[in-house]
DNA sequence: TCTGGGGTCCTAGGACCC
DNA sequence: TCTGGGGTCCTAGGACCC
């Protein structure tokens, strides 16, 4: 059997950890740059608040109602993850991070399902502060069918479990098929339009149908919903394929110098992120791209690759290639609201391909590099390029950030006797 | 006035190989 | 009058996820 287990508002319950305060009031976390709204406590649902609604747009609700408000805090979130997920390795054989907030569980083996499960949710709940649930099912996608009914109904405890062909129908029929993992907005749409609304019609569909409108993935999906795994549990961290640094900017700008240091900082961050990785890029990609809401202002995206000889996570090439990037496409004249730099074409360092003709000394840069990085662990961004300077005008909006409760001596609540 | 960021997988079509 | 077959690799674009 496999499970799922979920943290419930994840990032709203992070905040209400180290602040009881919130408990029982309306709270709602927002995007980077204080966008939209990305997580939402019960009480914040049942107000209407959507997700991923701009917070311009509820301003008078959020007042009316006095729902408190947090902009997203990711050193909190990604400690409390790495809490939450450490806890489950001590009590289950194997199990999938899948994100921030989730895993699935390896649960072959272990025996009176309903009960471990339960202990299971109380116990990280009580050692993390985090509430969580549940869904135990023969597949992923019907793992995920479960944990859903775990959240919604109280009389399960944290933990619906899916054991035989009944309760898989019943589920199923309980199920709007946009609620279907794997089903996202365009394919409920066409479904809908073939007049199917639930997950237990979709999984009577015949196979052919549902190949030639869905595809493999389609097909795979099917049968994980009829009961058949399809998709496995991988506990190993597979390299990742691309690795992306990009954000929009506090204010517009048209400036090139504005453009040019957040590039810059983004290539380094995406160069940071390949060294902790150990993998190296063959390619940088530098994209901008104008404000798409504007739509009374010209708009502009574009996009330019530039290739390595020799893959490479050294900070200083990066970021030179990135801006050689974003000399290709800048043009004069727009409203910048956003850019990026993308690492692809990515190998270990271990397979690196070296180049006959490369005239750079590998050995002294990594030593460079690792130099770099023990300077930045003990002081963040104490030794950057100079290219990152001149920052202000793209710098993030973040008006509403809780303290670094856990990873921040000066941050660490002192309990008064 | 104000609208997130970071990923994956799959397919179709073109270029190229022998 | 006539113009192969079988394959790989790459990329852009679309769909999805949290």
């Amino acid at each position: 059997m496999i499970g799922l287990l979920d943290c419930n508002n994840f990032y709203v319950s992070c905040e209400r950890v180290f602040n009881p305060a919130l408990n029982g009031v309306p709270v709602v976390v927002l995007s980077n740059n204080d966008g939209c709204v990305i997580a939402r406590s019960n009480e914040a649902k049942a107000l209407g608040i959507e997700m991923g609604v701009p917070i311009f747009k509820i301003r008078a609700l959020v007042q009316q109602k006095n729902v408190r408000i947090f902009s997203s805090n990711y050193t909190l979130y990604g400690d409390m993850s790495a809490r939450v997920m450490s806890l489950l390795r001590t009590k289950v054989p194997q199990i999938e991070v899948y994100s921030i907030d989730e895993s699935f569980l390896d649960l072959n083996g272990i025996k009176n399902l309903e009960i471990f499960g339960r202990q299971l949710v109380a116990k990280i709940t009580r050692c993390t502060g985090i509430p969580v649930s549940l869904g135990i099912a023969t597949s992923k996608t019907l793992a995920k069918v479960a944990n859903k009914f775990a959240k919604k109904y109280k009389g399960y405890h944290g933990c619906c479990l899916i054991d035989s062909e009944e309760k898989r129908l019943v589920a199923l029929k309980r199920t709007n098929i946009e609620n279907v993992w794997g089903i996202g907005r365009r394919l409920s749409a066409k479904l809908k339009a073939e007049g199917i609304l639930n997950a237990y019609q979709f999984s009577l569909l015949p196979p052919a149908k549902v190949r030639q409108m869905m595809t493999v993935v389609g097909a795979r999906l099917w049968r994980e919903l009829n009961g058949e795994p399809c998709l496995f549990l991988s506990d190993e961290i597979e390299n990742k394929k691309q690795i992306c640094n990009a954000r929009s900017f506090g204010e517009m700008t048209q400036s090139l110098d504005d453009l040019s240091a957040a590039t810059a900082l983004h290539a380094t961050r995406c160069a940071e992120k390949l060294r902790q990785q150990n993998l190296c890029a063959g390619a940088v990609l530098t994209f901008i791209q104008t404000n798409r809401f504007r739509e009374d202002l010209p708009q502009y995206f574009n996009q330019a690759l530039v290739s390595f000889p020799t893959a490479t996570n050294d900070t200083l090439e990066i970021v030179k290639a990135a801006l050689q990037a974003l000399r290709q496409i800048f043009k004069t004249g727009y409203d910048y609201k956003k850019c990026g730099v993308l690492a692809l074409s990515l190998t270990p360092e271990a397979h690196l391909q070296g180049d006959l003709f490369d005239a750079k000394n590998r050995l002294k840069s990594a030593a460079l590099m690792s130099c770099l990085d023990k300077l930045n662990a003990q002081k963040p961004s104490c030794v950057v390029s100079a290219a990152t300077c001149h920052l202000e005008r793209t710098a993030l909006k973040s008006a509403y950030v809780s303290k670094h409760f856990t990873s921040d001596w000066k941050d660490i609540i002192q309990v008064k006797i």
